[in-house]
DNA sequence: TATAAATAGTTAACCTATTAACGAACTGAC
DNA sequence: GTCAGTTCGTTAATAGGTTAACTATTTATA
């Protein structure tokens, strides 16, 4: 294998390697991944939600995804959807009581978990690595899709 | 966000980055990235092809999900399921001469893709990239999951 | 003002992935 | 030889992702 495809096949190695450790700390809160990462969302944006179209956007993924999340979330009572916007197309998604205490309880410990898991790397490889990818996805831009 | 989240942030996000890229490619050969993959594994197996657990095993999927490729690239007659094997449990699956061709046809058109992608990392960095991913992945075993 | 274009969200169909349950076949210990 | 356990593959249900087609609404424009 060339040096370019071992560096495609080390990204996605790298980060199939990570999803079940990630996941593993949130099946016990009955989420998954995506759950989460749309939750977190959620909270960062405050007590008036956001619109569906811009979780999608936050998250890259596609609406009718965020249709898929949002029900499933909703089915949990983790969130809620609200019609009543100035623009009648617009629904915004917030979190319920629920969803926030549920993100309480989370948090410190996805946040050990992800200590844990790069525990063996030095603060330069860190710093090293966060670089690399960024400058990869920075020539990335401009070449064919938006990512 | 602390230094170990943007990692994992990192990661995820080069890792969809280049998905779409890569995706395009295989698009006008009628095949997704996971079918690709199996079709590589069954062409680096050679002629008499591999068992679905193998082929599972490889890929890193359950056997459950090597069913299902299986069934769409069969639907295709890009592989063949061949059941007469000693063990009568098994069945060897292996690419059909369509397949093959398939696959000599794609090789250099991905290579090329693949080498465009990475053009603004040097050869210095893409092999730090490498390094460090595979320190992280290496950090992570025996941690829980055989990953 | 009427109409065309853009935007928001849903639905349907598909692919990939999971777990759980199952049947069929093999293996080993008695 | 039989019976328990294990392995192989399939199926079904669920989740996450896609694109394409659709409705409803808003905006821009002629």
């Amino acid at each position: 294998m060339d040096t370019n495809a071992l560096i495609i096949y080390n990204i996605v190695r790298t980060n199939a390697a990570l999803n079940p450790f990630i996941d593993a700390a949130l099946r016990e809160l009955h989420l998954t991944g995506a759950q989460m990462n749309a939750l977190l969302v959620l909270r960062d944006a405050g007590d008036e939600g956001l619109p569906l179209s811009e979780i999608g956007r936050r998250l890259v993924v596609t609406k009718a995804n965020v249709t898929g999340l949002m029900d499933r979330l909703e089915r949990q009572e983790l969130i809620r959807r609200d019609s009543d916007t100035p623009d009648r197309r617009v629904i915004r998604a917030c979190l319920t009581p629920r969803g926030t205490e549920l993100l309480q309880k989370a948090s410190p410990e996805r946040e050990r978990v992800i200590d844990d898991l790069l525990a063996g790397l030095s603060p330069d490889e860190k710093a090293t690595l966060i670089g690399l990818l960024t400058k990869l996805r920075r020539g990335l831009r401009g070449k064919g899709e938006t990512s």
